[in-house]
DNA sequence: TATGATT
C-alpha cells in the first residue's frame, strides 16, 4: 500500500445561524407576511468585507444594537470531513473529503460576508445608514439590501485575466456592462507596487448575463490592448478542493514552525540524497489542531519549475523543495481544459539561502525521465 | 509546451 491514513478527519464546517429557527433553510430566515408570502427584500441585508477574524457572535452583537433580528449568519467556507494520508516517508500527500462531522483540524474561515435579517423594515433602513461604510480594522464594511435568494443570481462571477495593466476597475466594469447589471467587481493588485496584476472579478446580477458575457469578451481584445482577455466563471471559493486544503496545511504547517523545521531540516547538495522531510510530520502534525488556515503570505522567493510532467502534482513539488527549508506556496501550472501539467509550475520559499540551495541542487535533477531547470522567476522574456 | 496568478 502507498499510502497509509494519518488521521480521520472530523469536521464540521457548517453556516453559523446564531438565533431564529432558520437553521438549515435558506439563507435567510423567511418572513411571513399576513398573505402568507415571503418577503424580505425590506428587512434583509447583505454586509460584505467584514474582517476575517470576525465571529457569529460579533457579527450578531454589531447588527443586534440597531435593533431586533429575526436572523443572521456569518457565511463560512464549507470544509466535510475526511482523511489525510501520508506515504511510508512521512510526507503528507492528499487530503480526501467526505461527509461532515466535527473537525478539531481545520476551522473553517469566514468568506467575508454575511446576513441579517431585520423584524423591522426601519430597522434594516436604519442598519444601513448608521453601519454602512464602518472601518472595522483595516476593512470597510459594506451593508445593502440582499437581493432575493434565487437560482438566476448563482454562479454569475466572473474571473477575468489578461487585462491591460493600465485598465481601471471603471473601465472594466465599462467593458463589462454592455451584458447586464454588475453586482461587484475587482481588479487585483500587487501587494507591493499597487500596480494591477491583470486579473480581476465581475459579479453580474444575473447568470445569463454572465454567460453572455463571456461569449461576447472571452478571447476578446479590448479597445487599444495588446493582448486578448480571459473570460471564465470565476471559482466558487467556499468549495475547496483536497489540493487546496493540502496546500492550505503545508503553509500554516511552515509558518507555524519555521523554528524547528531549521534544526530538523539537513541540507543536501546532492539532489540524489535528497532526504524525504516535509514540514508535516506524525509530531508536529499534533499540535495542529485547531489552527486557523489562512492564505498565502505573498512575502518569499519566488522559483520558476521548468520540465515536470503532464502527471505533476503540487505534492512532488512540496517533496523537492520542502528538504531545503520554509516551502510557502507550491504551483502546478495546469492545461484549462485537460488539467494536465503544461511543463512548468511554481515555489515560493521564504528564505533566500534555502531558496538558492534548493535551486543549486535541484537545476539539472533527474524527475523520472526528465532533467529539472530550475531558477528563480525572471519576468516573462520572449526568445531571442 | 520555458514564467502563473481565482477576491
Amino acid at each position: 500500500r502507498e499510502w497509509i491514513i494519518l488521521w480521520r478527519i472530523i469536521s464540521t464546517m457548517e453556516t453559523q445561524v446564531s438565533n431564529g429557527p432558520t437553521a438549515n433553510s435558506l439563507p435567510n430566515g423567511p418572513v411571513v407576511s399576513t398573505n402568507g408570502s415571503t418577503d424580505d427584500s425590506k428587512t434583509n441585508l447583505i454586509v460584505n468585507y467584514l474582517p476575517q477574524n470576525m465571529t457569529q457572535e460579533e457579527f450578531k452583537s454589531l447588527f443586534g444594537s440597531i435593533g431586533e433580528i429575526e436572523s443572521c449568519k456569518l457565511v463560512r467556507d464549507k470544509i466535510t470531513g475526511g482523511f489525510l494520508f501520508l506515504n511510508f516517508s512521512g510526507i503528507l500527500t492528499e487530503i480526501k473529503w467526505e461527509s461532515t462531522k466535527r473537525n478539531p483540524l481545520f476551522h473553517s474561515q469566514s468568506l467575508g460576508y454575511g446576513f441579517v435579517n431585520y423584524v423591522d423594515p426601519n430597522d434594516a433602513d436604519k442598519a444601513i445608514n448608521t453601519l454602512n461604510g464602518l472601518k472595522l480594522q483595516t476593512k470597510t464594511i459594506k451593508v445593502s439590501y440582499a437581493r432575493p435568494s434565487s437560482a438566476s443570481i448563482r454562479d454569475a462571477n466572473l474571473y477575468v485575466s489578461g487585462l491591460p495593466k493600465t485598465m481601471s476597475q471603471k473601465e472594466m466594469e465599462q467593458l463589462f456592462s454592455q451584458y447586464g447589471r454588475i453586482i461587484t467587481s475587482r481588479i487585483l493588485v500587487d501587494q507591493v507596487t499597487g500596480i494591477s496584476r491583470g486579473v480581476g472579478f465581475i459579479r453580474f446580477d444575473k447568470r445569463n448575463e454572465a454567460e453572455e458575457a463571456i461569449k461576447g469578451l472571452n478571447g476578446q481584445k479590448p479597445l487599444g490592448a495588446a493582448e486578448p482577455i480571459t473570460v471564465k466563471f470565476a471559482n466558487n471559493p467556499s468549495q475547496k478542493t483536497g489540493q487546496a486544503l493540502l496546500t492550505q496545511l503545508y503553509q500554516t504547517a511552515a509558518r507555524r514552525y519555521t523554528g524547528p523545521l531549521h534544526h530538523q531540516t539537513q541540507r543536501f547538495s546532492s539532489p540524489s540524497l535528497l532526504p524525504r522531510f516535509s514540514p508535516i510530520t506524525i509530531d508536529s502534525m499534533t499540535s495542529l489542531a485547531g489552527v486557523n488556515l489562512t492564505g498565502p503570505t505573498g512575502a518569499g522567493w519566488c522559483i520558476f519549475v521548468y520540465n515536470l510532467s503532464p502527471e505533476a502534482d503540487e505534492s512532488v513539488l512540496w517533496q523537492l523543495f520542502g528538504p531545503f527549508g520554509a516551502v510557502t506556496n507550491v504551483k502546478v501550472i495546469r492545461d484549462f481544459t485537460t488539467n494536465k501539467c503544461k511543463g512548468f509550475g511554481f515555489v515560493t520559499m521564504t528564505n533566500y539561502d534555502e531558496a538558492a540551495m534548493a535551486i543549486a541542487s535541484l537545476n539539472g535533477y533527474r524527475l523520472g525521465d526528465r532533467v529539472l531547470q530550475v531558477s528563480f522567476k525572471t519576468s516573462k522574456q520572449h526568445k531571442a
